[in-house]
DNA sequence: TACATGTTACTCGCATGCAAGCTATTTACC
DNA sequence: GGTAAATAGCTTGCATGCGAGTAACATGTA
């Protein structure tokens, strides 16, 4: 490897820099980040979840995903609440009316900023990239394949 | 947006999340993480640069260049020593001789890695793979085009 | 029923990463 | 020479992210 622009590693983790810094910059103005913006996605496509199943929808550890639901609960996007079949190990995740109102402004703000890339590296290399990318995020990755619940 | 998967914050993301996953592995057994072994490579190409000009080059904010300036000095990999020019501003990062020694085994490891992801998506795909996040890497970034010292 | 095993979500510690703000020093300009 | 502006590197505070460990609870089995 000569530069360090041939390694991976490096390469990836400067692209995800650079859409996460466009992201974080089309959700700030509702104060949501784009880890959080996944998980409303989640969320807006089946309310109540548990923090396990959101671990493997999202494909992050359960520690990550203790914090991240406490800042979203004070945040006031979503609530814990006790599981109806009664298990006692478990809260499942909630939407509130707040987090539910951001469906529409929140996708059509990241839908702006997927277009603002698609159009700079033009459709069929954005195209290919994902391929790319899905191809490599599905790597070992077994959890996102199984059903939930 | 329909999926979570359109979304390309996520699925950079989650891409980058399988690669640094796989180079953490590979770096392990030298106590060196990804982030550190991009400083690693620079050095080597180029010994004693100052705090800015690793900021500049591999895209990264001065704060978290001293905690990783910090932890790898800390470890013997590196040291800060005053600028010869006198400039008592800065301090310039040279390596010691244990992070000197580090340039084969670390490069073979990683090269192993990227051969590894090449190999599964094929050279074809890898190559687009590159020149899409490449392009999207160099977005709004000046400061790497611009000399060092 | 009793116990082993699995599941869930939590804590702590650590490593990135950025924003904002600070001090010390150097440089540019009048 | 003297002052404004730029530069370098630092701190604090916050948000991800993982590894390791833990406590509570559920389930399967003898």
């Amino acid at each position: 490897m000569e530069r360090l622009e041939d390694c991976l590693s490096f390469v990836i983790g400067k692209a995800q820099q650079q859409v996460t810094k466009a992201s974080r910059e089309a959700l700030a103005p509702y104060g949501v980040t784009p880890v959080q913006f996944a998980i409303l996605k989640v969320l807006w496509e089946r309310d109540g979840l548990n923090g396990a199943e959101l671990c493997s929808r999202l494909v992050l550890d359960s520690a990550t995903m203790t914090g991240l639901i406490d800042r979203m609960e004070t945040g006031g996007w979503l609530e814990r609440r006790a599981d109806p079949g009664g298990d006692r190990r478990m809260s499942r995740v909630y939407l509130t009316k707040n987090g539910a109102q951001l469906e529409k402004p929140l996708n059509e703000a990241m839908d702006r900023v997927n277009a603002q890339f698609v159009k700079v590296l033009g459709k069929d290399r954005a195209a290919s990239l994902w391929r790319g990318l899905e191809a490599i995020a599905n790597l070992s990755i077994t959890e996102r394949r199984s059903p939930i619940r």
